[in-house]
DNA sequence: AGCACGCCGACT
DNA sequence: GTCGGCGTGCTC
């Protein structure tokens, strides 16, 4: 008598699925979430497809332990874990791992809250107990004491003596209603809202890119597709480059549907993850606001994906399986019947050209809203008026602060670079205080009274001799960070209340949000920052930026330098003039004439993307061809080339172009010797079968590791 | 990813 | 003499 055999997939870094006995009168069918012994534990796993003709005997098969209540996965999210498998060519299993953990399984603890008892209160505090209750939602002991403004004993005594009651809070959990506040559009505002609405009532796969110049309500009009896919029962994502520090966002949705949104994020606690994770793969979670990885999650139905901001580079997963979250949403939408939404000011060259060639729709919105115009755009040529020396903002910048601030406008400065300074130099001898595991200088952190690495967080005291020369105290920091851009406002402007915000001195949300809070509330003279303050805030009072180095991003030979500092300085800009108020914008640089800036300056990014094209076009450089990069690491440099040179050697000679190896821009990273390759080929080329055949014959030696990138977009 | 087995340094 | 470092190797 044979077994019987099922294929198990399990999220741990295996690229095949398992086979496991399945016991007498235990059924299973494809997707179902199974629990499975492996090696001394008990693992969760998926029920894949048929199962391998694997090598292993069936006496030799462990049994499926137990087969979960959880809603089975759906084939479209299993044709999705394969096809992110296959393409990114990271193990099957690694990519379940990204939409479920063993620790997710547990089903949450039922939560419970308060609601009235029978009893009638005997004292004042009850009666205020009570009377906080009455607008309330079952509350929990703290919020509800908070609310009545009483000692948490109280509400236990309340208890004791019958007058609350316990309830569950998840059963008949508020839902979001597509109706609760809808927003009231302009003419072109609408026919944008109609035209994404009806792709997603059509329920069937569209991508549509959302262009629309910052402030023109891009939120409000894909909300309308949200309402479209909640109102069919649909579940609905929204992805954020950066989700954390987000309390904003996400009070903006909660209005707009008359509950919170179910978050998906790294911050969240273990508890709320669980959470979270079970709303979703029940189907509770109607809407879900996400960073890339919740691309993964079980969603049961899975109506509408909405990238936001689809041009950050943040959606780019630099390690473990590399992945594009924006290009991946376009497949999981695919695969699901979904409409896809890119929403962006300045959509990638990428999606810009999808949307030329009639793959992806194309709104676009040209005016803001409310009828603010767009900011005035000037160059400030730091070669005609430069700042004093040892200085970093030339005198008309300061001059158009200090009248700004006189007519009492809020200034922003903004400068992409955290810390004091990132060198740090030996006046003596010339030494440059380096990170002993990165090819990376150390960056002065005056907040931290450190020097701190950028790149793997080593961090050291500032050392008091030179470890080159022995020179005492000869050490100065060259060039600025924003926290000497703000030490510098701080002397021009002692009066002016200023604030730093940049992801090292704002960790938690909290703090952004009072941060936010203090300048909406126009307590804050002078906003000083790094492309923190790039997001989509909208701060009514802001008439005047200054962007200290608009150079700074277009160095470094990446394909992708101009694209994305036009981006993030068009962004950066969009915060000024945002009300009644005109804004102002200043860019202080050495290279006035470069196309970035004069497309800044013009407002005509379209042209320039043209002119981007033009460039990438005939060598078949992204979008216009396809790209992989083999990062080849290993302890020791040598090992590192001999790997290196090794897969040179057996390059695959076709379509195929390899570039390298060459040292990575980051030659050491985190301790570690990198060498970087390079494949190039024209776009109806795949790169994977290349490079899987390309492994096979290649000699690496098992000292060093290969990480393959496709589609890079960071160089380092 | 875990968790084993497996060979070389400082401790009850 | 043992406890323990983390280097390969396997998990149906």
């Amino acid at each position: 008598m044979t077994a019987t055999r099922v294929a198990v997939l399990l999220p741990y870094p295996f690229d095949r699925a398992f086979d496991y006995a399945l016991p007498d009168g235990m059924n299973v069918a494809p997707g179902q979430i199974v629990t499975v012994p492996l090696g001394k534990r008990m693992v969760p796993g998926v029920v894949w497809d048929a199962p391998a003709d694997s090598s292993v005997p069936d006496h030799r098969l462990k049994p499926v332990a137990a087969v979960l209540e959880t809603p089975a996965f759906p084939d479209t999210l299993r044709q999705f874990i394969d096809w992110v498998a296959n393409y990114t060519m990271a193990p099957r299993g690694e990519v379940l791992a990204l939409g479920l953990k063993a620790n997710l399984l547990d089903p949450p603890p039922d939560r419970y809250g308060w609601v009235a008892g029978a009893a009638t209160p005997t004292t004042k505090r009850r009666e205020a107990v009570l009377a906080a209750l009455a607008a309330l939602d079952r509350p929990d002991t703290a919020a509800l004491a908070a609310a009545a403004a009483v000692s948490p004993g109280i509400i236990r005594a309340m208890a004791d003596a019958g007058l609350l009651r316990p309830a569950r809070r998840d059963q008949g959990a508020a839902k979001l209603d597509p109706d609760a506040a809808p927003p009231i559009l302009s003419p072109d505002q609408t026919g944008a809202a109609d035209a994404l609405r009806t792709s997603i009532a059509a329920a069937t796969f569209s991508v549509t890119l959302l262009e629309g110049v910052t402030g023109s309500g891009k939120t409000e009009i894909y909300c309308e597709a949200i309402a479209q896919c909640l109102r069919q029962n649909r579940q609905a994502l929204v992805l954020l480059p950066e989700i954390a520090l987000s309390a904003q966002f996400t009070a903006r949705l909660a209005a707009r549907f008359g509950a919170a949104p179910t978050l998906w994020h790294s911050a969240l606690s273990p508890t709320a993850r669980r959470a979270n994770w079970h709303a979703i793969a029940t189907g509770t979670a109607q809407l879900v606001l996400g960073a890339r990885s919740a691309l993964f999650l079980p969603f049961t139905d899975l109506g509408a994906i909405i990238v936001d901001e689809e041009h950050e580079a943040a959606y780019k997963q630099e390690d473990g399986v590399i992945y594009h979250a924006r290009d991946m949403a376009v497949v999981r939408a695919r695969l699901s019947g979904a409409g896809c939404i890119l929403a962006s000011a300045t959509p990638s060259l990428e999606s810009s050209i999808n949307a030329e060639a009639g793959r992806y729709r194309h709104i676009t919105l040209t005016a803001r809203h409310g009828g603010a115009a767009m900011p005035r755009i000037e160059t400030l040529d730091l070669r005609a008026t430069p700042p004093e020396r040892g200085k970093f903002l030339a005198p008309p910048l300061i001059e158009a602060l200090a009248a700004n601030l006189a007519g009492g406008g809020q200034s922003m400065l903004f400068l992409n670079r955290r810390g004091y300074a990132p060198l740090t130099l030996c006046r003596a001898c010339g030494h440059r205080l380096n990170c002993p595991n990165c090819t990376a200088w150390l960056v002065e952190h005056r907040a931290h009274t450190s020097l701190l690495c950028h790149h793997c967080g080593h961090t050291e005291r500032q050392p008091t001799l030179c470890p080159s020369c022995s020179a005492e105290h000869s050490f100065v920091p060259i060039g600025p960070g924003v926290e000497r851009i703000a030490e510098e406002v701080a002397d021009l402007f002692p009066a002016a209340r200023r604030i730093v915000m940049a992801s090292d001195v704002m960790t938690t949300p909290d703090q952004a949000a009072a941060a936010i809070r203090a300048i909406v509330a126009h307590e804050i003279d002078i906003i000083i920052g790094t492309q923190m303050i790039a997001k989509a805030w909208h701060f009514p009072d802001l008439t005047l930026v200054g962007v200290v180095d608009a150079d700074l991003g277009l160095g470094g030979g990446d394909l992708r330098a101009g694209e994305r500092s036009a981006q993030l300085l068009h962004q950066v800009a969009g915060r000024a003039g945002r009300a009644a108020l005109p804004g102002r914008v200043l860019l202080q640089s050495y290279t006035p004439d470069h196309p970035v800036m004069r497309a800044l300056c013009s407002g005509d990014l379209a042209s320039f993307r043209t002119a981007e094209a033009a460039l990438r076009e005939p060598g078949h450089w992204p979008p216009f061809g396809r790209l992989a990069a083999l990062i080849v690491s290993a302890d020791l440099h040598d090992v590192a080339d001999q790997a290196a040179n090794a897969l040179a050697r057996t390059a695959p000679r076709s379509d195929v172009i390899v570039l390298g190896p060459a040292p990575a821009p980051f030659a050491m990273l985190r301790g570690r010797h990198r060498r970087r390759l390079l494949l190039r080929a024209p776009r109806g080329i795949a790169l994977q079968p290349v490079i899987r055949d390309w492994l096979v014959r290649a000699d690496v030696p098992g000292a060093a590791r290969i990480d393959i990138d496709i589609d890079p977009i960071s160089f380092l």
